[in-house]
DNA sequence: GGCGTCTCTGTTAACGCTAACAAGAATTGG
DNA sequence: CCAATTCTTGTTAGCGTTAACAGAGACGCC
């Protein structure tokens, strides 16, 4: 490796001027003349000279990273998540760290933001969506900006979520509108707030509609769990209506429906939640409620930006009204 | 934000000891006494100090971080990479950080890779599926230690690669060997040399078996273009297998052979390529093509790191070799 | 007992940058 | 036309760490 690039004094001689007014040229400082302004961009680019970020780290103590703390970014939602947030860090002119964690306990999490604080970020970001996480982020030091994304509701700290809570209801509403009796619901893990969350709003809206909830079926995220899901619900031949916490179990779901010849949506209708590009080639194309990834990260990376720039370390929190997207996985029962 | 954590300044003067003891302690440099180090740990924990990456990375001229620059992370292969790369690079401890590109021309990966050396990077793995950024690469400072994955084979650039074209010479011949006559092929995105790869292991198979491959269908990864792909495979009734490059085209595929009554695997079999986790609930189950991301992170992480350490850019190559899975989308055709 | 050789520790000088101050040149106002 | 400003540039001092050297004891050997 050896060579080290050019370094500002180099360019600063090749223009003819002191070090300090490259940088100034480079931190688009006001008062320097455009005819000098001009010699040193063209000795910058003579030179391909490429600001040290090490340095400029070190002199005023941040970086222009972002630290992002995520569990398992093979997941639709996290991956999704995580490519946003990287793309508008980018147009802020901030790069993305990733941290991704095997397990969301105490231990990782904290193990996770400490790497990220000894490079400096500017920010941390922790897609947290469970409990423990929670916990974690308490024993923080409280002089860093952190904003949390699906994380605890209940926790006084700054928070982008999208609403669960609502894409549930609507979901479930969606159902009942159809004209279901009741509507039966596979979750995900019960540590996850996202499923907690979706629970509650599918409770919330079968409640308001006098209907008392039927057993909670409860999953992993996993197709797999939504198979073995759908093989209890494919016996029960009350059951008409399923919403499922996200597409995948939904899939499996409907692969076990099919494999009992229960017919979707002519006797029993899913809706599932995420919405994920296949699912409009599931079999039948999968009703289901689509978060914008896009408004959490802009959302998320603005309030980070704003406790970047003010040092003060509000708790703020926002919301991100989910969409029902409707297609064929969903017919009224047959009577 | 203001209070900047302890400096090692800091802990020596507490420790009884000078900074650079520390540094020694730190680095686990030989020659310090037991009881000196012992002293040394303590007061790190009481004061609670962290190392600063930025001044070590001025120093030494290198961070502890790793750049990766990919494309679309919510594409399941490359998501599962960067996935696989962070953990890896993690147990190494280095960071990785993510420069994610829109499009994947030259002026795109150029920035993307620009953007990382600014921060000093160790190295730089690019996740470049295709032509342009081949091209992108050629133009990067040569002393930068580097790794491709995926890229273009016939580049001398150190490169990482799952075996395309033996994955697929896999599923064609699982299917010529179920007693199928010939085998459509659903391509991906001809500018991908997964593409590619994936094509030209589909023709040596077929052409090994003495067949004239039939036209190929493209696509671009999608299950909404294998959707349309399918709709013309399923009005050909001489199409009784199909290999699609990978399993969101061959979702898209099944559904359109169920929307026109053609059975899988009764009359058509299919085989995919991925084996994304929801592949085994597909309507039937999806064989499929298992490429082994994280051997492919191991392996790049590996040789970007004896890069690093050696200082010598050679161009070594490696290919993991992808398995076979086969599940119930197969099936011998009916005379 | 003197002298070379380890082992341990401290001192000093970078690394490349920004912030703070200083100072000369240009401009303004009366 | 001179003093008071404003614009433009340079000089100096760190930021927190590692590297290179230097020095003080302890030890072994002839």
């Amino acid at each position: 490796m050896a060579v080290h690039g050019p370094a500002m004094t180099d360019v600063a001689r090749l223009a003819g001027v002191s070090h300090q007014t490259v940088s100034r040229v480079l931190n688009g400082h006001p008062n320097v003349r455009e005819q000098t302004r001009l010699r040193v961009r063209a000795a910058i680019a003579e030179l391909g000279y490429r600001p040290n970020g090490a340095a400029r780290a070190l002199v005023t103590g941040r970086s222009q990273v972002i630290g992002v703390v995520a569990q398992n970014t093979t997941l639709y939602g996290p991956a999704s998540l995580l490519a946003a947030l990287e793309q508008t860090a980018a147009e802020e002119g901030f790069a993305v760290s990733v941290g991704s964690v095997r397990n969301l306990d105490h231990g990782s999490i904290s193990a996770a933001v400490e790497r990220h604080l000894s490079h400096r970020v500017a920010g941390i970001v922790v897609i947290a969506p469970v409990e423990s996480a929670g916990e974690a982020l308490e024993h923080l030091p409280k002089d860093v900006p952190l904003v949390t994304v699906d994380g605890d509701p209940s926790r006084p700290v700054p928070l982008v979520t999208v609403d669960q809570v609502a894409g549930a209801r609507a979901a479930t509403q969606h159902l009942l509108d159809a004209g279901h009796r009741t509507v039966w619901h596979v979750s995900g893990p019960s540590d996850w707030f996202d499923s907690v969350g979706r629970i509650d709003g599918w409770r919330q809206a079968l409640l308001a509609a006098g209907v008392e909830p039927p057993p909670l079926m409860p999953g992993d995220w996993s197709a797999a769990s939504g198979y073995r899901s759908g093989q209890m619900l494919a016996r029960m031949p009350e059951v008409t209506a399923v919403f499922t916490a996200n597409d995948h179990l939904a899939l499996g779901v409907l692969r076990a429906l099919h494999e009992f010849g229960r017919r979707v949506p002519d006797e029993i209708s899913v809706v599932g939640f995420d919405d994920v590009p296949e699912a409009a080639y599931f079999i039948p194309p999968l009703t289901t409620v689509r978060p914008d990834f896009d408004a959490v990260a802009r959302a998320s990376l603005q309030m980070l930006l704003a406790q970047i720039e003010s040092g003060t370390g509000g708790a703020l929190r926002q919301t991100i009204a989910p969409a029902l997207v409707a297609r064929e996985s969903v017919a009224p029962p047959r009577h």
